[in-house]
RNA sequence: ACGAGCGUGGCGGAACUGGUAGACGCGCUGGAUUUAGGUUCCAGUGGGCUUGCCCGUGGGGGUUCGAUUCCCCCCGCUCGUACCA
C-alpha cells in the first residue's frame, strides 16, 4: 500500500468490497423504509455532467441515510423506449433493441465507476416485455373504464420524428425532441383523459409543501383553471345545427357582445360558410391561417385578421343578430374553439373591432369615472370591474354579482351556465413510431375495438422490422398487425401505433418496488411498504410533462383500487443545470465535459465532492476545472492527515485536556453537528463539505503528521469523525481511511456518530459591541456570562470607551451569545 | 404581458427566527521547501484613506438601537407560459 493517495486503486477495490457484501440491497437493513428515487437517465450512450450530478446528490443523501438508520431504497433503471435508438437503427441497419442494450451496459458500468449505491437487482429497463405488459395492463383498465379513448382530433405532429406529440412535448412550436416545427393535422388517435383528474391535479399541489414552489406554480399555470361560464348562441335562421358554444370569464359582459369569433380549425367554420356561400373566402382564410401557424410557429405579435362567415347567431339575452367572424387569433386548443367578443372589455376584440369596423357597445361603468363610457371616443378596451349599464334586466349590478347573476340566468333558460375551463388538454399518447410499448388493443370489422386478452399480453414488438426512416415501421410490418379478433375471431388489424414514451416513467417507480413479479405489476406489500417516495431528485425541465403524468397515474391506479395513496412524490428536489463557460453543456457549444475523463484523472470521489460542494443543489453549477483540482488538494489533504493519524497510537481520550484539545474537540464536534444540520435542513452538502473543510484546516493546524501539538487520542478523534462526515460524499476514500483506522465495517452499514454536546459548546465566545449601531469592537466572555457581566466587559473595551466619551447611555441592547449595542446621546 | 425566482469580492458561493457581511473553495500576492516545473506548507487578499475610521450585499425610500434579511417603488437577469377569451 502506498502513501500516496490512489483513487484508482482505492476505488476500484471498494466497490468490488461492496458489491460482493451487497451493502446497497434495500429491504435487508432493518429500520424505517425509506423511499429515494433518482430520474432514471435514457440510456443514449453515455453518462453526462447532469447525471453526475442527479446521482451524487441522491446518493450522497442515501448514504446519509442509511448511517441513520433507514433501510433505504435506492433503485436505478432505463427508460429505454424512444426515437433516438429508432435513428440509430436507421442509420447503423441494425435494430433498436441493440442499440439500447449496448449503451445499457456503457452506461451501467459508468454508473458503477461512481460508486453509486444503488440496488442494482432491481434494475429495469422499459423497453423489456417484462415491463411493458404491465402498462398494457393499465391502459386496459383505463379503457375500460372509459378514460383511454380514441378520436379523430387535430393533433401536433412532427415532420422530423414522423409522430404526434402531445401539447406538453411541444416547446415554442417545435418538437421537444427533435427541434421541428410542428405541424396541425388531424388524425386519428389515443387519448387519456387526464383532464378528468385536472381539480385534483391542482387543488393538491398544495399539500405538497416539499416540492419546490416553482414546480408548484408551472403546474398551476399549466392546468391552468378558469372560473366562467358556458354559453350557447343559437345561429340565426338555421334549425338543424348545434349552437356555438363559447366559454368566457366575464359573463359580465354578455349583454356587450357584438360579434363573435370561431378559430380557424373550428368545426363549423366550413359549414358556416357553404351555408352563407362564402366557401371559397373562408377557405382561403382558412387555408392562410393555417399556413402563417405551420411556418411561423409561434409568430406573436400577428395581426389580428378575420374574414366574416356571413351568418349571424342569436345574442341568448337580447333581440341582436350576432355576425360570426373567423379569426386567426382565436385558439381551437383552449376553451371551446369560439369566443363571445365583447369590443368595448377586451383589449383583443377591441382592436379586431376596429380593424373591421364591428360594433361597440360599453356595458361596464368604470367606478372612478362620472361621465358614460362612449364607444366612439374609446381608445382601448375597459377591462376593469365596474357597475353595469346598457344591460336590460342587469343594470346597476356590480360586475361580480353580474357574472353570477347572468351565469345562473343563462342555465334557467337553458343556454349556458357557470362553468369551469381548464387550459390542460388530454394526453395524447398515441406515437406511429416502432420503439414504443405496443398499444394492446385491435381493430375488427364487426367488433370494432377490442381489447387483447389478459392471458395474450404483453403485446411484444415483432424483432424483423425494417425501417425506412418514413411511416411507422408497425404499420407497414407485413404479417405482424393481421390477427384474428379475439372476440370473434375474423381477421382483424392490431393497433400499429405505440405509447408516448413518457407512458413507461409514469409508473416505472411503482415497478421499482417489486420488478421481477410475473403475476401483477407490483405486489401490494410492497406497495405498503415503500409507497410514496419520500425524496424524488431530477431535473425541472419535467416539471409539466413526467411529474404531471406520474401524479396523474397514480390518481388512475388508486381509483382502480391499486392502493391507497394519491400522490407519488412526497418530497422533490429540482437539481439544476451544469453549465461551463455561463452555458449549458452542448455538443454544439463544445463546451462538454466527459465525466469519464475525470473520473480518470481524479476518481470518482473528486467528481463527486466537486459536484456536491461547488452549489446547492437547487443551482446552476458552473463547471470549474480549478475547483475541481481544489477538491482533489482537499481529498489528498484528507489522505495525509488520515494516514498520519493511523500511525497514532490508539487509546482513550484523557482525563484532563489542555486547552489545545478542548479546542480541537470543539472544531470536531462542531463540525460534525453542522454536518447533520445541513443535510437535514436542506441537503445543503456545499455548507456540509467546507465544515468538514474548516475543520481540516483545524486538524492541519494541530502539527498531525508533525510536531503534535494535541493529545494522540484526541487527533485520533477529530480524523475518525471527519472521515465518517465524509462518507456520503466521498465514500471510497472514507472507507479505506475508516478500516486503515480500524474500522471493520463498510460505513454506510454504520452509524451516524453522535455530537458530544459538551465538547462542541465553547467555554468562550466573542461578543460584537456595537455603538449606535456600529462594530467598535468585540470582546471575549465566558459562554455563562450574565448580561452585567457582558456589559462590563463591552464597557471596558477601549475604542468602544472612545466611542462613548462625552455621551449618555440611553440604552443598553443585549443579544446573549451575540452582541451588545449601546444607543448613547 | 402574466407567473415564479434571482441580484453579495476578480469567480463559485456563506450568513440561523433581523444581530460582527464575505464561512469554505477557486483565483491572485508574498514567503518557505524544490535544480526547475509540479506538489506541499505558511502569511495576506471587498474598496478607500489620514491605521481606526469612512464606504460597501442592483438603485431609491421606509420600519428598527441594528437590515443581505422585513415593507414600498424602480432597474437588471434567468426560467416557465404565452392572443388562455
Amino acid at each position: 500500500m502506498s502513501a500516496d493517495y490512489d483513487p484508482q486503486e482505492i476505488e476500484s477495490r471498494w466497490q468490488a468490497t461492496w458489491e460482493a457484501q451487497g451493502v446497497y440491497r434495500a429491504n435487508e437493513q432493518g429500520g424505517e423504509p425509506y423511499y429515494l428515487l433518482e430520474m432514471f437517465p435514457y440510456p443514449s450512450g453515455r453518462i453526462h455532467m447532469g447525471h453526475v450530478r442527479n446521482y451524487s446528490i441522491g446518493d450522497a443523501h442515501c448514504r446519509y441515510l442509511r448511517m441513520q438508520g433507514y433501510d433505504v431504497l435506492p433503485p436505478i433503471g432505463w427508460d429505454a423506449f424512444g426515437m433516438p435508438a429508432e435513428n440509430a437503427a436507421i442509420k447503423n441497419n441494425s435494430h433498436p433493441g441493440t442499440w439500447t442494450y449496448a449503451n445499457i451496459d456503457e452506461m451501467r458500468e459508468q454508473l458503477q465507476r461512481m460508486g453509486l449505491s444503488y440496488d442494482w437487482d432491481r434494475e429495469l429497463a422499459t423497453c423489456h416485455p417484462g415491463y411493458y405488459r404491465w402498462e398494457q395492463k393499465i391502459f386496459l383498465e383505463m379503457l375500460e373504464r372509459g378514460v383511454a379513448y380514441r378520436s379523430k382530433q387535430w393533433v401536433n405532429w412532427d415532420p422530423v420524428d414522423q409522430t404526434v406529440l402531445a401539447n406538453e412535448q411541444v416547446v415554442d412550436g417545435c418538437g421537444w425532441r427533435s427541434g421541428a416545427p410542428v405541424e396541425k393535422r388531424e388524425l386519428e388517435s389515443w387519448s387519456i383523459r387526464i383532464t378528468d383528474y385536472a381539480e385534483e391535479l391542482l387543488e393538491a399541489l398544495d399539500q405538497l409543501d416539499a416540492w419546490p414552489d416553482a414546480v408548484r406554480a408551472m403546474q398551476r399555470n399549466w392546468i391552468g383553471r378558469s372560473v366562467g361560464a358556458r354559453i350557447d348562441f343559437k345561429v340565426d335562421g338555421v334549425d338543424d345545427l348545434e349552437p356555438v358554444t363559447v366559454f368566457t370569464t366575464r359573463p359580465d359582459t354578455l349583454l356587450g357582445c357584438t360579434y363573435m369569433a370561431l378559430a380557424a380549425e373550428h368545426p363549423l367554420a366550413l359549414d358556416l360558410a357553404q351555408r352563407a356561400g362564402t366557401t371559397a373566402a373562408v377557405e382561403a382564410f382558412v387555408d392562410q391561417v393555417q399556413a402563417e401557424k405551420n411556418s411561423a410557429g409561434h409568430g406573436e405579435v400577428k395581426e389580428k385578421k378575420g374574414i366574416f362567415t356571413g351568418m349571424y347567431a342569436q345574442h341568448p339575452l337580447l333581440d341582436r343578430k350576432i355576425p360570426i367572424w373567423i379569426a386567426n387569433f382565436v385558439l381551437m386548443d383552449y376553451g371551446t374553439g369560439a369566443v363571445m367578443s365583447v369590443p368595448a372589455h377586451d383589449q383583443r376584440d377591441f382592436e379586431f373591432a376596429r380593424a373591421y369596423g364591428l360594433d361597440l357597445v360599453p356595458v361596464i361603468q368604470p367606478p372612478d369615472v362620472d361621465e358614460p363610457l362612449v364607444p366612439e371616443t374609446m381608445e382601448a378596451a375597459y377591462e376593469g370591474g365596474g357597475q353595469l349599464f346598457n344591460s336590460p334586466g342587469f343594470d346597476g349590478l356590480d360586475y361580480e354579482a353580474a357574472k353570477t347573476a347572468i351565469s345562473e340566468r343563462l342555465q334557467t333558460m337553458d343556454r349556458g351556465g357557470p362553468t369551469i375551463n381548464f387550459r390542460l388538454r388530454d394526453w395524447g399518447v398515441s406515437r406511429q413510431r416502432y420503439w414504443g410499448c405496443p398499444i394492446p388493443v385491435v381493430h375488427c370489422g364487426t367488433c370494432g375495438i377490442v381489447p387483447v386478452p389478459d392471458d395474450e399480453l404483453p403485446v411484444e414488438l415483432p424483432q424483423d422490422v425494417s425501417f425506412s426512416g418514413a411511416g411507422s415501421p408497425l404499420a407497414d410490418h407485413p404479417t405482424w398487425k393481421h390477427v384474428d379478433c379475439p372476440q370473434c375471431g375474423t381477421p382483424a388489424i392490431r393497433e400499429t401505433d405505440t405509447f408516448d414514451t413518457f407512458w413507461e416513467s409514469s409508473w416505472y417507480f411503482l415497478r421499482y418496488l417489486d420488478p421481477r413479479n410475473e403475476t401483477l405489476p407490483f405486489a401490494p406489500e410492497a406497495v405498503a411498504k415503500w409507497f410514496p417516495v419520500n425524496h424524488y431528485i431530477g431535473g425541472v425541465e419535467h416539471a409539466c410533462m413526467h411529474l404531471l403524468y406520474a401524479r396523474f397515474f397514480t390518481k388512475f391506479l388508486a381509483d382502480a383500487g391499486y392502493f391507497e395513496t394519491r400522490e407519488p412524490f412526497e418530497r422533490l428536489t429540482c437539481q439544476g443545470m451544469v453549465i461551463k463557460d455561463g452555458a449549458k453543456m452542448s455538443k454544439s457549444k463544445g463546451n462538454v465535459v466527459d465525466p469519464n475523463e475525470i473520473i480518470d484523472r481524479y476518481g470518482a470521489d473528486t467528481a463527486r465532492l466537486f459536484m456536491l460542494f461547488a452549489a446547492p443543489p437547487e443551482k446552476e453549477l458552473e463547471w470549474n476545472p480549478n475547483g475541481v483540482e481544489g477538491s482533489y488538494r482537499f481529498l489528498k489533504r484528507v489522505w495525509r492527515l488520515g494516514l498520519a493519524a493511523a500511525e497514532l497510537p490508539n487509546t482513550p481520550l484523557p482525563e484532563t485536556l489542555s486547552k489545545a484539545d478542548r479546542e480541537l474537540r470543539r472544531s470536531t464536534h462542531w463540525m460534525l453537528k453542522k454536518v447533520s444540520k445541513d443535510i437535514e435542513q436542506h441537503l445543503h452538502f456545499n455548507t456540509a463539505i467546507a465544515a468538514i473543510m474548516e475543520h481540516m484546516n483545524a486538524v492541519n493546524a494541530s502539527g498531525l503528521g508533525g510536531e503534535l501539538n494535541v493529545h494522540p487520542a484526541v487527533a485520533r478523534e477529530a480524523i475518525i469523525l471527519s472521515v465518517q462526515a465524509l462518507a456520503p460524499f466521498a465514500p471510497h476514500i472514507a472507507d479505506e481511511l475508516w478500516f486503515r483506522l480500524g474500522g471493520d465495517t463498510p460505513l454506510i452499514n454504520c452509524d451516524w456518530p453522535p455530537v458530544d454536546e459538551e465538547a462542541a459548546a465553547a467555554d468562550e465566545i466573542t461578543i460584537a459591541v456595537q455603538v449606535m449601531g456600529k462594530l467598535r469592537g468585540t470582546v471575549q466572555v465566558p459562554v455563562d456570562a450574565g448580561k452585567d457581566e457582558i456589559l462590563a466587559a463591552a464597557k471596558a473595551d477601549a475604542n468602544v470607551q472612545r466611542h462613548l466619551e462625552g455621551k449618555t447611555i440611553i440604552k443598553e441592547i443585549v443579544v446573549p451569545g451575540r452582541l451588545v449595542n449601546f444607543v448613547a446621546r
